[in-house]
DNA sequence: AACAATGTGGTAAAAAGTGGTAAAAAGTGG
DNA sequence: CCACTTTTTACCACTTTTTACCACATTGTT
């Protein structure tokens, strides 16, 4: 079930449909509107499928593709398959990332989070920017 | 329920709407304005999410992202789950921060402000600078 | 005291969750 | 390739939970 607020958000993409796959890094799914989907598409078709490499991941970024829609409740149905690949028990989390949903299954989630926060200040230095002290900024 | 000074000074914002997250260090909830959101996700979405660590940071950061709005007599409603994230039980605390509001179960944020008094000393001359005794000051 | 701000309880509407069923799709054996 | 069985999917009707709002009580400030 599609909370009503992700719903709204989505509006203007609901008619031409979803793409829901597997994620490339972790046991989540990733849910692609049909624009964002055919954006990165082109970009992978860009890509020469003779290099070996390019092939590898080609095959393995499309893993699981299935295109979907909501159903006339507002719901989206998960395929078995991927439900497993997400091992998606029963409470699930929805969350908005850069132009993409992920489906995560619950514990999954959390224990993803805080395995993240870990080393989170490193990596917040890292993508953010430079570490800044009050010192530096006051100078 | 919103304070009404806090709510005169985000007049300005009050009719976007706001983001309401998880924070990333702490057990409590951080209240962004539009814009501010807005600005922030751009330097988000410049990140190669193919990047893994940089993927994790792009999930941390929007653990719990929420959009909500004031109801008509000035108050947020903090979802259940976000509640339960930052262990809130009764009475809470908003504090502006820099840019942000945070809040804070009051028994949570009393500990968190306690704990931090107890080796601030240390912490300020770290953050903001070399120590100057009054004889640095007076040479 | 008068007013503004805050807090509380109740209620109607919206959203979310559930179970059942019919239709469609996929699988199977002849 | 066809007829039949099994599985999957889509939808409806219903229940439960959550949310938004109103009216009123309380607090606190000038």
């Amino acid at each position: 079930m599609v909370p009503s607020d992700l719903k709204k958000q989505l509006s203007p993409c609901l008619a031409q449909g979803f793409v829901l796959k597997r994620a490339v890094f972790q046991p989540c799914l990733e849910l692609y509107s049909m624009d964002q989907w055919n954006a990165l598409m082109a970009k992978v078709g860009q890509l020469n499928q003779f290099n070996r490499k390019n092939n590898d991941f080609t095959r393995r970024f499309t893993a699981g593709v299935r295109r979907i829609e909501l159903d006339v409740t507002g719901r989206i149905n998960i395929p078995a398959d991927l439900m497993a690949v997400a091992q998606i028990k029963r409470d699930l989390v929805l969350t908005a990332s850069v132009g993409i949903v992920e489906i995560w299954d619950a514990q999954n989630y959390e224990k993803a989070i805080s395995d993240a926060a870990l080393d989170f200040a490193d990596l917040a230095e890292e993508v953010m920017g430079t570490p800044n002290t009050a010192a530096d900024e006051l100078s």
